[in-house]
Order: structure tokens, then C-alpha cells, then sequence
DNA sequence: GATAGGTGAGAACGATCGTTCTCATCCTGG
DNA sequence: CCAGGATGAGAACGATCGTTCTCACCTATC
């Protein structure tokens, strides 16, 4: 059947190509990297990546759906292993985003990056993108709420996440996360009285 | 001379074309307009083009000077233009965002978008990026030493400006300054006691 | 009114990019 | 050992882009 083992089947030129995809679309813009880098970077021989992503734009969405998925589980689990109290878990958010920003690739949200680059065409990104903002809206809104937030909480919560993560983007560092987790602090101490 | 009001003076050449790209470049991305739509939309030759901005990265790095210099001033603007209490001062700032967000055009930040598409390179981007944020640092800091916040307000305020910009980058409208506002005059609060 | 210099419109050039094609090579089944 | 189908490496193709060049035309001076 061919795909018992050979050098590189199918399932693993996937990954390679993701991985090459993410760390150079991510790094230097989707319309700076062209296919043949993507080639170079994951050892993929291009007739492949052709039958495994029938253009550049589907190697795009799949980038940014995976970057989405590991992005969300990756903030999941860092909020899930906090300390059990609510109020924590909301706070861990911010401590999550100061790893994040600390990373020396950090480069801002993949998201907008690629939706400020790309405009609304192709659609496939606008969906990524949007998708992966009602996510993220969706976890603060849990978390606020198990918090005994006010509802405006996680839309709050929401913006302190972007806003820290846009200041990062220009002067990376986990500074904009700390100052960030301090204004959450303060809104959930609002809530309580 | 020459100058003295031909059919297209270079002053108003450059006008037109810094017109075209402001809004060709940031409603599609710069990657995505080339020279010949910029002298399609501004009606200037590519000869007188190249002459004026004699290539395309400094086309861009004129656009994102003039439009830092007009967004600064706008809010310049709006600031002063609010009721004298310094409090409502820096309340101003996200009514004014509010009718920003709330504009057709409106994509975001253009200094982010760009810096997303472009990396580090070129500098000049880079540069103007760094001394718009700077200079909306600068603002914000103002107003909150005078509204007689504590030292990290003025960061805090950013924090907020940069969130409401992102989340509305994503769905447009003035509901994300709205509760940009709502944190800002909690903050405000919290100052004062 | 003739001429020289600059202008506008667009063709042309070289580079790059996304995508496809060629062909030598290799692995497989008989 | 041999035929054949798939694979890999990279050339090739068509389109697009940034930039430059051509050339007819206009304007302004003597």
C-alpha cells in the first residue's frame, strides 16, 4: 500500500509543511514567503505539496487553523492547570500571555497580521480569523462568568488581551502582559463588591 | 519657472499620490496595490511618480509619515477640544476612537497591518511604526498626569486604545471603544481615592 | 515660426512568484 | 531480471510587479 513507512509519507510531509508554513509565514508575512522557500524550509519536494495543498491559499488556511487550534488549547491548558480558584484562572490568562510574548519569534496575533496583509480576500483567512476571535471571546467569557463576573467582563477581558498583545507587538517583552494582568485584577476586584 | 500653476504642479502631484496610497494601502495591504494602481488612481505618470518618490518604499514610508501625522492630529484635536476637565479629556480619546472605528474605511491600525505584512524590513517602516506608537505613548501620558492618574495610567490607557482598535480590526463599530471608555473612567475612579 | 528641453502615455525589461511539466530514477510486482 | 507506475529535482511557463526607456507631443524662448 505504500504507506507503511517509506521516507516521508503523506501524514508527515503535512506536518513538515505546516511547521515550515507557520514559522515563515508567521515570521515574515504570507505574501513575502513563496512556495519554493516553503519547499526549502520543509524538505518537500513540490510536486507533493501541490497534491497535499492544491494552491498557496490552502496552505495558508491550513497555517492559520492549526496555529489557531494550538494557540486555544495552548491557553486552555495553561488556565485549566492554575490554581482552581476562578479569580486565578483569570489572571493566568495574562501570565500565559507574558510566555507568549517573551517567545523571541512572538510577532504579534497571526491573525491580524495576515487579515491587516490580505484584506478580506480570500475568505478562508477572514473565516480563520474570525473564527479564532469568537474562540478566544468565548473562553474569557467562561472564565468570567465561573469568576462571578458582570456580564461586560469578558468582553473586558477581551480587550485587555488584545491590547496587550498589540503593544507586545511593537515592543515585545512581557511588560504590556503584567500591566494587562494588573487591570484585570482590578476589574475582578470591582466585581466583587 | 514653471511652477507657477501649470495644469499639475509636484506639490500637487505628491498630494494626489499620498492620497491614492493612503487609501489604497491601507484598505488592501501594500504588498497587494501596485505602482501602476497607485498612478491609476491619482492620475500622476509613473515618470512623475518615480521622480517624486523614486521608489515604492519610499512611496510607503511617505504614506504611513502623513497618515502617523494626521491621525496624531486628529486626536490632538478631539482631545482639546473636550470639556476642560482633564477627566474628560482622556475620556475623549476613546469618543473619538468610537467615530474612528466607525468609519467605512476603517481596517485597523495601519502601522500594525504593516508591520504584520512587512517584518523588520524595510526600516523605514519600521521606524515610523515605532514613532507613531511612541508619540500616542506620549499623548496618553500626558493626559493621564494630568487627569492625576498614577504613573502606569498612561500605559494602562494604551493598553485600552490598542485592545478597542484590535477587537474592532475584527468587527467594526464603536461598541469596543464604548467599553474602552467604561474601563478608562473605572481607572479614573480607582485615581482619584 | 523654428527649435530644444521637458512631459505624458504606455511599451519594455528584468526579476519574482505561483503553478505545471519533463524526465531521469527508483521501487514494486511478476 | 524486467516492465511500469510513481517520485523527486528542478526546469519551464505565464502572470505580475517594480522600474526604466521610447517616442510623439507640447511649451517656451530667440
Amino acid at each position: 500500500m505504500g504507506r507503511t513507512g517509506g521516507v516521508m509519507d503523506d501524514d508527515e510531509a503535512r506536518v513538515r509543511l505546516l511547521d515550515a508554513a507557520d514559522a515563515l509565514f508567521y515570521t515574515y508575512g504570507v505574501q513575502a514567503v513563496g512556495m519554493d522557500r516553503i519547499r526549502a524550509e520543509s524538505q518537500v519536494p513540490l510536486k507533493r505539496l501541490y497534491r497535499i495543498f492544491p494552491a498557496k491559499e490552502a496552505l495558508v488556511a491550513a497555517y492559520l487553523d492549526r496555529h489557531d487550534r494550538r494557540w486555544t488549547a495552548g491557553l486552555r491548558r495553561h488556565v485549566a492547570a492554575a490554581h482552581g480558584d476562578p479569580r486565578e484562572q483569570v489572571l493566568a490568562v495574562f501570565d500565559w500571555l507574558a510566555e507568549w510574548f517573551d517567545e523571541p519569534a512572538f510577532r504579534g496575533c497571526a491573525f491580524l497580521n495576515a487579515l491587516g496583509e490580505l484584506g478580506d480576500t480570500p475568505a478562508a483567512v477572514n473565516d480563520v480569523a474570525r473564527r479564532h476571535k469568537a474562540e478566544l471571546q468565548q473562553v474569557l467569557n467562561e472564565l468570567a462568568a465561573a469568576a462571578g463576573g458582570p456580564d461586560a467582563l469578558g468582553a473586558q477581558l477581551m480587550i485587555l488581551v488584545e491590547g496587550a498583545t498589540a503593544v507586545a507587538a511593537l515592543a515585545p517583552g512581557p511588560a504590556p502582559a503584567r500591566r494587562a494582568r494588573a487591570m484585570a485584577e482590578a476589574l475582578l476586584g470591582h466585581a466583587v463588591r
